[in-house]
DNA sequence: GTCTATATCTGGATAGAC
DNA sequence: GTCTATCCAGATATAGAC
């Protein structure tokens, strides 16, 4: 199930009021509605691109009735974006307390940041965008992604520390990492030729390339892999 | 020289008709001024954000003036557009014409890729965006972006026919290297606490990341680093 | 060439009827 | 709850004086 449309809903009630002109039998749950439609506009055109109007359309309503639910474009925005950083984060996270080899953990997370990134709706680095121009209406935006950015960090130098991972610079290494992902997902989006690539074989390389570059040993990279995905 | 803000002027002429209420003593190319002014407002906030009106005022011109110049706001974007392409297409043309192995042109091609981006005074994957929403408008760009793909992937087929480079999928592989050099100048400017890494540092890492994790015999890498910055 | 003034258009948001 | 009608702000672009 898309993680993006679950959850925060209005409790299903009993319609109350003016029927909607274009009937929508299915609408027990306008807000999960609402936000699941506008991430599929997002996904098309971009979010600045997209009016409330439109929103609002695809979502069988008026252009005014979307604002009995969300009190602004900012808000079904932000009502997204909360889950942006929570699931790489939790992967992250999850990596970070796993057993095992940090090979092992960091293949597993780089595919499934790549596929996350690969589902999401929206293209990410126009959030980073949106949120970079109004850092005080994104503040919880930023800070899990600076939370992000550490826990990796803390991952790679775990690494380097134990000698699987060459001596680099765990910073520099993390920010480039998840920016590669992002980048992927990037590849999905931008080809206009449809896209010959499944994000399956994205994450993949993406994985597989990044853990040959860092590894001390590469050749272990095929074990690494048959475990990671096995 | 900023390569984004030279080419394309109007000859110097003597000045005619009503003179500019905020005299610009320097303002003998107007349209330069204008792209000039446009691409780093662009750089600042992100095309889309950015009014004919700011750019105007900034240029020293009252909003409509502007007009006078330019036939719309799309058409300052072609101006800089022109440049976007054709700086890494040289790039990568010269790198497949070049004599020496495989491996010492692509690091360098990699490096000169990064520091070109990151020296935009735009976000690059925001032009993609705004491309992609109107691919009637930039044709032009379209097909240059496609041929350096083209370009870059008869590189690294090159590379992986003579041996030099592991028997890698070259359409993919030289996407991702595009793509990750793309999100690489993104680090540059979506980080919002003080970049704490210098382009020069970005394009090392990025050009030995992607080379450890290309080549056959890895060992080979110091030395094509030595022969590609020397 | 640049100005002032204004037309026009678009999109976010509100008021109040139903 | 959803509707219609409207306001308002901001932006592109044009007209015509100077």
């Amino acid at each position: 199930m898309d993680p993006l449309t679950t959850g925060a809903a209005t409790p299903p009630a009993r319609p109350r009021g003016r029927p909607r002109t274009k009937a929508n039998p299915a609408a027990t749950d306008p807000r999960g509605d609402i936000v699941a439609t506008a991430s599929r506009l997002f996904a098309g055109k971009g979010v600045e691109a997209v009016t409330m109007a439109e929103i609002a359309e695809a979502a069988g309503l008026q252009q005014s009735s979307i604002y009995y639910w969300f009190g602004s474009k900012a808000d079904i925005l932000a009502s997204i974006l909360e889950s942006v950083n929570r699931v790489p984060l939790a992967i992250v996270e999850r990596a970070l307390e796993a057993e095992g080899p940090v090979a092992d953990r960091l293949h597993r997370l780089l595919r499934e940041d790549v596929l996350t990134l690969c589902g999401f709706p929206f293209d990410i680095n126009e959030i980073h965008r949106l949120a970079t121009r109004q850092p005080e209406a994104f503040t919880g935006y930023w800070e899990e992604r600076r939370r992000l950015d550490a826990d990796l960090e803390r991952l790679v130098a775990e690494g380097v520390a134990n000698g699987e991972l060459r001596p680099v610079d765990p910073g520099l290494t993390a920010r480039m990492l998840l920016a590669t992902d992002e980048a992927t997902q990037n590849l999905l989006r931008t080809v206009g030729d449809g896209t010959p690539y499944r994000p399956e074989d994205l994450a993949d390389h993406v994985a597989d390339t990044a853990l040959r570059a860092l590894l001390t040993r590469p050749s272990r990279l095929d074990a690494i892999r048959r475990r990671a995905t096995g």
